[in-house]
This record gives structure tokens, sequence and C-alpha cells, in this order.
DNA sequence: ACGAGAGGTCAACACTTGTTGGCCTACACG
DNA sequence: CGTGTAGGCCAACAAGTGTTGACCTCTCGT
């Protein structure tokens, strides 16, 4: 009959324990990172359990016995955490910069967040993912810098329209022209016109 | 034995015929209707041949038969023409508005668009054919613009960050701040900033 | 020492998917 | 009239999916 009452480490998804790291901490870890990379590069839908299992070295069922369910293990695999910067100290002109070079910094390499925006073009439920994203990352900072705050909405959504717009062309489509621009070409670029849609007090 | 020998109308997906309108004429457009709303809304996984051939009132089979495969059907389904203004009657500084106020009629509304970029952020083959229609479709529009012909590639890209971050955060991932906006506020925050990627000499 | 339980494997279930082949029906044309 | 064939339906196949339960094995606390 066994009845496994273990449900072994389900509960560490959603509350960080300092307690005593288990053995099973590696293979939580191994099948996390297969994941996100899956994830990152086939989308939800052609990301099997399967493929992942294989990837961490272990066995299809014990991705559901960590995680419940593959939406479970997407949810847990992606948390997104922009660490967005806090634009106070900044000096007013220099928002649009720095909020782009901490995008670029964030985005290179970052599996997590190709994955959230693979999968919030793919489904409904990732979308609304990325719409709380942005409202709870992104508006906020927006927040500090507007001046008018009725515009903060509008002016957010510009930001992250040029932002997202850059992270899709060169981490998702992987447009070879989006690709060859350099660091400092996207500043120059792009820093300017995230600073407009943030403080200029009109188009 | 029967060997069929008929292969309807296949040949149509390549070749249009003028010759005169078969019965099954009706049949093959409400497919392509209900293939294109299909994978607009649900990407290319999740849009299955039974979803489709079902919105269309007929019987999978015949999906197949018209259109070979899924990946056939596809193709047939959404086969991207940006059909970009031409820019050079245009005074050069209107350019930028030009371009957004094409694009921004351009998707409202329009299923294939939706569909290929929710299809391009899955699939490598999506990826693929967007980066055609930017090579395509949008540098030689560019080319007509630019002052400098060896940054068309670069300043095309940052025109295609910018119009894609719009589609995406308006039209797929349905952010409400983004929805909100209205067509003229958008031409007047995005217009002069594509103006300024394909124009401006220096950034 | 020894039993309980964490950590893991294996095989299967139930279902959905794209895809195929056989068969039926209505209509155009000789 | 009859017949070929375009147009369509039905039932099934083979593969792959998420998911489940039975079973094994090693370790650690008492």
């Amino acid at each position: 009959m066994l009845a496994y009452t273990c449900w072994p480490t389900l509960v560490g998804v959603t509350e960080k324990r300092p307690s005593p790291p288990r053995r099973s901490d590696a293979t939580r870890t191994a099948i996390l990172t297969a994941a996100r990379e899956r994830f990152a590069a086939d989308g939800y839908d052609r990301a099997t359990i399967r493929a992942i299992a294989k990837d961490a070295g272990i066995d299809p069922s014990m991705v559901m016995r960590y995680f419940g369910s593959k939406e479970g293990l997407f949810a847990a695999a992606v948390d997104v955490d922009l660490r967005l910067p806090d634009l106070a100290p900044v000096p007013r002109e220099e928002a649009g910069r720095a909020l782009v070079g901490h995008f670029l910094d964030l985005w290179e390499g970052n599996e997590q967040l190709r994955a959230m925006l693979r999968v919030g073009a793919t489904s409904q439920a990732g979308a609304e993912r990325m719409r709380n994203v942005f409202r709870d990352q992104l508006l906020p900072v927006a927040r500090q810098v507007c001046p008018d705050p009725e515009q903060v909405p509008a002016r957010a959504a510009l930001c992250a329209a040029q932002l997202l717009g850059l992270a899709l062309t060169r981490f998702v489509l992987q447009m070879p022209a989006a690709q060859a621009l350099t660091r400092e070409e996207l500043l120059a670029w792009t820093g300017p016109t995230v600073q407009r849609y943030l403080t200029a007090p009109n188009p």
C-alpha cells in the first residue's frame, strides 16, 4: 500500500527553506536548469517532460514528483525577476540609457527570459504572466521617473514595446541585423528613445 | 485499387489559376480562414488540424488532401505580404510617421500577422520566415530612405524592433496599457523614433 | 541492527496528435 | 444513360504526450 506521504520538496517551490540542504537539491536544480534551456529553445509545447528529464539525467516521473505537473515545472523554472534598478538616484537624463543597459545585460544569455517571451507569445497563460511582470516591475520604475502620474501606463507601455522588440528581434527571432548591433550602438540609439518615452513632456 | 490520381487543388497553392472556379474553392478558403484564426489565437502547436477542420465544417482528412500536411497548411494560410508603401514620393521627414501608420493599419485585426509573430516566436522555422520577411520587405524600403547604404541593416533592425515590439505588446500580449494608446498617440510617439532610426545622421 | 522514508526506475495508462486508406455520393460529360 | 472523377466522410494507425502507481535501493535516526 505504501501510501507515499512523501511529497518531498514541492513545498520548496513556494517557500525558500534555509533548512539543511537535502540530497535531492542537486537533482532539483538539474531539472530546473534543463527545463529553462528547453523552454527557452523550444517553447512550452515542444519542450517535453521526457526531453527535460533526459537532459537532467533522471526519469520523467521525477519531474512530476518534484513539480506536480508540467505547468508547475514551468512556474518553478521561470519566475521572472527583472531586478530593475532603482532609478531614484540616477540623474533624470540618464534614466533611459540606464534602463536599456540593464535590459541588455539582463537578457544576455538569460534563458528564463527567452523562455518567458517565447511562451508569452504562444499561450494565453504566458501572456498574462508577462502582463503581470509589466504591471508589477516596470510600472513602478516608470512611476519614479515620469512627470505626470496619469501618463505612467502609456509611457511604460512605450518603453516595454521598445525593449521587448529589441529582445524579440535579437534574442528570439535572432535576426542577424539585430545581433550585429553592438551594445554601445544599441545604447546610443535606443537609450534616447526610452528616455524620451519616459520623460519628454510631450511627443 | 482506385489509385486516386486526383490531388485536386494542391497545385493551386503555388500557382494561381484563373481557370473556372471549382466547387472546392469554397471549402479551401473556409479551411484557410479557420486556419488563420486558429494559428493566430493558439500558435502552431496548439492549433490542431482537427480543430481547424471543425471550424471549417469539414473532415480533418480534407485538410491533408488540400494542403498535404500541417506545415503545408500553415505555409498556405500565412504568406506574409506587408505591402509596405513606396517611400520614394514621401517627404523625407515623414517617412517614420508613414511607416508606423502603415504598420498600425496593417496589424489591426490581421490574423495572418498575429499568427506569424506567434509562430515566429515559437518555432525555428517560423523565426526564419520572419527573418526573410525582414530581409525581403523591410530592408528594401529602408534602403530608399537611409543616408548611408552601409547602415541600412542596422537602421532597419532598429525599426523592426520598435515596430514588432509595438505589435507584440498590443496585439499578441495584449497589454492593456499598450492597447489603451490611440492611433494618434502611437503615431506621435513612435513616428519620430522610427524617423530618427531611419534618417538621423548619428544617434 | 533495522525499519521508515527519501530518492529513483520502470512500465504502463489514457489521451491527443498528424496522417492514411477505404468507401461513399453527386455531378459533369461522353 | 452511364461512368469517371472531384469532393467528402469515416475509421483507424502509429507515434508521442502528460501522468500514475508499483517497485526497488540506499541512507539515517533510534
